[in-house]
DNA sequence: AGCATACTTCAAGCGAACTTGAAGATTCCG
DNA sequence: CGGAATCTTCAAGTTCGCTTGAAGTATGCT
């Protein structure tokens, strides 16, 4: 079952990607990968698909869904090798998410820290070990941990 | 039906906390959360259970599961109300795990970027142009973009 | 041509994290 | 004490991202 030419099986895809073959039946499925087929209904990919995997596999890892991943591929073109000009602007739309939530991750590690090494004298602050009737006159309360702002 | 002294009803830590009381009691089955009980078998939460609420939705925003979270959880006193020093505790319980996950983005974000600006001159490190035949070279494939290390 | 291996579809299952709905009990304001 | 609003449990449903299995077909070496 070795690949003519330029063609990839679904299992050689599958080794090279790192996907199993059920995972890109199912990519498939979505509209993230296409494959042509043989005489024989069989699977055939060309070999840019690689790439497309290795996308999805980024984006996966960035804690995007695939719907979200789909919206990036959907920018380039689906049957011909993307050039790397269609690469760079696929991955360009990922940029300023990835920097959002590093921000955010960031800011939540100085939240947990301030509360851990500073005895939590910043009481506004900590959402931790905030009293509760301060959180609690915020309104809904404590939301401003998870993404709101906090009150000042 | 507004709370006794120091008890909330379910709405009112669920108002409280930003969590559906669906949630809570789902939180609760997995005994991340516990509660006491009324006469007529309502729930009625201590103050402190706010802040575990907080905890939980916190390590969520992280992206830890819910198992992760009853892990650090587990470590503090579940019927009395914690001390900042337990808090800081499970908290640090935190940091490392941000940090690392801070780190892998940064170093997704440098990927990405260095495809974008270079114009791929870095072929051996760039994942979403590598030629499909170097990234089939290194066995499984396109792996170190997601996680493994790149091949030198 | 024979045969092992790999492929196909389709339906069902899974785990996580909840939500929804039904049927019924409780709480508490007036 | 009446009754609206809230609570209870329990079972089932939902979305996401797959995996598993059954039943049948294709591919490709010898």
């Amino acid at each position: 079952m070795p690949a003519h030419a330029d063609h990839l099986t679904i299992a050689e895809l599958a080794a090279r990607s790192g996907a199993a073959p059920s995972a890109l039946r199912y990519y498939e499925e979505l509209g993230l990968i296409a494959a042509s087929r043989t005489a024989g209904n069989q699977r055939r990919y060309a070999r840019h698909m690689l790439r497309r995997v290795a996308f999805v596999k980024a984006g996966r890892q960035l804690g995007l869904s695939l719907r979200d991943i789909k919206l990036a591929l959907d920018k380039l073109p689906a049957n011909k090798a993307p050039t790397r000009a269609d690469w760079s602007r696929a991955a360009r739309t990922w940029q300023a998410g990835i920097e959002a939530r590093i921000a955010e991750l960031e800011r939540m590690s100085a939240t947990l820290s301030s509360c851990i090494g500073c005895g939590c004298l910043s009481l506004r602050r900590c959402a931790l070990y905030n009293p509760d009737d301060e959180a609690a006159s915020l309104g809904p309360g404590a939301r401003w941990l998870l993404g709101d702002d906090p009150p000042g």
